[in-house]
DNA sequence: TTGCAAAACGCAACAATGTTGCATTAAAAA
DNA sequence: TTTTTAATGCAACATTGTTGCGTTTTGCAA
């Protein structure tokens, strides 16, 4: 295993994720981070974390890809995934909801690996009164 | 509304559509129906026929997005696709699993408006011995 | 603290996928 | 058959993601 290094570009995309409340799609992370580093870099810093297990990556409903921290996750053990995801249609943020783990029975010919289950709605905080 | 028209595009694209046993792509669509039409003309009539309701967009879990006919569907009833995707890792399919409807509880303050499961594994046909 | 190997970077070029404008063609209704 | 306008082809553009390569920087170790 080589030896990951702690970057500027690296500090500043993974700050941008983790101070924000729904997942970054990586136009809107470099967006942010404009200035510290190249657009490619983004890209690069991503896959790296992903890699480490620091974020995870978020398929959403439009096929649009989003990153986002996972609380419930630390390196010591692999991402399992079984949660869902809140895709709002108004604001467009997507939530993690952690506490929702998913079961689904198929026939024991299928060999289920990973589960993937976005709802799209509306969040709380855009409901109408 | 206006009157969609029946053309020689839409009908070699729907074709390859019915005719697969697994959802396809659009560069995949290209590539089947090379020669009848131009490529941008696939991504229109893909757009129209998902607004016929006579196909449906599925995003598989690496954000690519793919084409199906939905068996239980018809054009009298607006999509509700609730039920649920096989994504194979190894032969890369997509099957539809339209018996295995799926129900999700989630706070009251969310409003819930769609489904998206895909589960990825290996189908049975790429099932090891 | 300094030197070094390689991890990470910037930049340029490329590739894949999807979109838009507009003049032309062809369905299907009159 | 004529007419209307939906649908097409083509060219140009936009966005998102990838690759190669020479250069910079990090973290370790002397």
């Amino acid at each position: 295993m080589t030896n990951p290094r702690n970057t500027k570009a690296k500090q500043a995309v993974l700050n941008e994720i983790a101070n924000s409340s729904f997942a970054l799609s990586q136009p809107e992370l470099f967006e942010r981070v404009k200035g510290t580093c190249d657009r490619v870099t983004v890209y690069r810093v991503l896959d790296r974390l992903v890699t480490e297990n620091k974020i995870h990556k978020i398929v959403n409903i439009d096929g649009t890809i989003n990153y986002a921290l996972c609380a419930s996750c630390d390196d010591s053990h692999s991402h399992a995934h079984d949660h869902l995801h809140f895709s709002c249609v108004t604001c467009k943020k997507i939530e993690c909801l952690e506490e929702h783990l998913i079961q689904v029975k198929l026939p024991e010919t299928y060999q289920i690996k990973e589960l993937f289950l976005t709802i799209s709605g509306i969040c709380p905080s855009c409901q109408p009164l």
